[in-house]
DNA sequence: AACCCGGGGGG
DNA sequence: CCCCCAGGGTT
């Protein structure tokens, strides 16, 4: 079999050549190395979020931070800021510390071994194999659910892709890619042309087969099989729950703020004050005259109804919004949120506009919120 | 092994 | 609009 491994590998890379995008934390053209800091972030973003999106927020990231310095030096909460709206925080905190632990490296520069990387944190066995292979050209595979995707596939291997052998199976299969005589110096090229195939032919559904450079060697296509593997996986329980945000404004207006607690949803990140609750049915949630007492608000008066709802859904819950709003009274002293770790602020919204702050609260907080008081 | 952690795109 | 995607850490 080691002739249609040279195959595979063969025309992976001169497809990856030929078709791979123009993204930024590529190298243009292909040509020259690339730098192992923007591999560093890029691979951060990268973990459960699509290169479009990708795309859209790394030039902005690394204006910010140029530097691997750069980044170990900054503010925890100024990179959760730049991260804000990408999802996934615990990846910004988890970057900002890999770079503070590779700062305080001897040679503060990132390790060629995926062994070393894997001690980073936020870098587990994909991003390990990603950047030790995409940046140093080290002999390792890089196994997203992309690469396990195509390589199921191409073995007609029915597995679910989440399934316990189908890791170390396409970990297998993609160590002899990479001995194969073509991808031997090519280690990254290889790994990012099974990612890049994953992510623009081979996709989940309906995989673009008449466009696929493997289409010859593809045993799920020989046995029309594509479509069903990878297995699919039972979906995901969503959690209903209730928030209730009350937008107060002092008489500068400004709005307060509190940060969430440090762990869970949108941890460390700020909001308008917020009680979240159970929905449901026999659920009504907090009433106007409940809420000022349970947020630690006290003399606040809100009006009778929420004066805006939506929904926000994540993978596992479903938030239904309520928007409160409240003029600040002349003697008002709120307190911390009812968590107890939850400092209060006052701010305008062009200064909220950069602190860390999540997509809802985007929305509750940097709206046109005059008409709303005006009611 | 099961669960937590966001957000956006595709059919 | 519903359905889908998927890496790392924690327990």
């Amino acid at each position: 079999m080691a002739s249609r491994d040279s195959r595979i590998a063969r025309t992976l890379l001169e497809w990856f050549d030929a078709a791979a995008r123009d993204l930024p934390w590529r190298p243009p053209g292909r040509a020259g190395r690339r730098d192992p800091y923007h591999t560093l972030v890029s691979e951060f973003m990268l973990q459960q979020t699509q290169a479009a999106r990708v795309a859209e927020r790394f030039p902005r990231f690394l204006a910010r931070f140029p530097s691997l310095a750069h980044l170990a030096r900054a503010d925890e909460q100024d990179v959760l800021a730049e991260w804000s709206g990408l999802g996934y925080y615990a990846r910004a905190r988890n970057l900002h510390a890999a770079a503070r632990a590779v700062a305080d490296l001897p040679h503060a520069r990132l390790p060629h071994d995926p062994d070393q990387l894997t001690a980073l944190p936020g870098v587990g066995r994909y991003t390990a194999g990603a950047i030790a292979s995409l940046a140093f050209n080290t002999p390792t595979p890089a196994v997203d659910g992309n690469v396990s995707r195509v390589i199921l596939r191409l073995e007609a291997k029915d597995l679910p892709l989440a399934g316990p052998g189908t890791l170390a199976f396409a970990h297998g299969r993609a160590t002899q890619l990479l001995a194969t005589e073509p991808a031997r110096a090519s280690a990254g090229a290889l790994n990012e042309a099974l990612i890049e195939l994953g992510a623009t032919i081979c996709t989940p559904r309906s995989p673009r087969c008449e466009a696929c450079p493997l289409a010859r060697e593809c045993r799920a296509r020989k046995l029309k099989a594509q479509a069903r593997i990878p297995r699919a996986k039972p979906p995901a329980r969503q959690k209903h729950l209730r928030a209730d945000s009350v937008l107060i404004r002092d008489r500068a207006g400004r709005l307060l703020i509190e940060r969430r607690p440090r762990t869970g949803l949108w941890a460390a990140m700020w909001q308008a004050p917020t009680l979240e609750s159970p929905a449901g049915p026999d659920e009504p949630g907090p009433t106007a005259r409940q809420l000022p007492r349970l947020l630690h608000l006290p003399g606040l008066n809100l009006g009778p109804r929420p004066v805006e709802t939506f929904t926000h859904a994540t993978t596992h819950r479903l938030v239904q919004f309520r928007i409160w709003t409240a003029a600040a009274p002349r003697d008002f002293a709120p307190g911390p949120g009812p968590a107890g770790d939850q400092p209060r602020e006052w701010k305008k919204q062009d200064q909220i506009a950069m602190l860390a702050i999540s997509n809802p609260q985007r929305r509750i907080l940097l709206a046109d919120r005059d008409s709303l008081f005006d009611r």
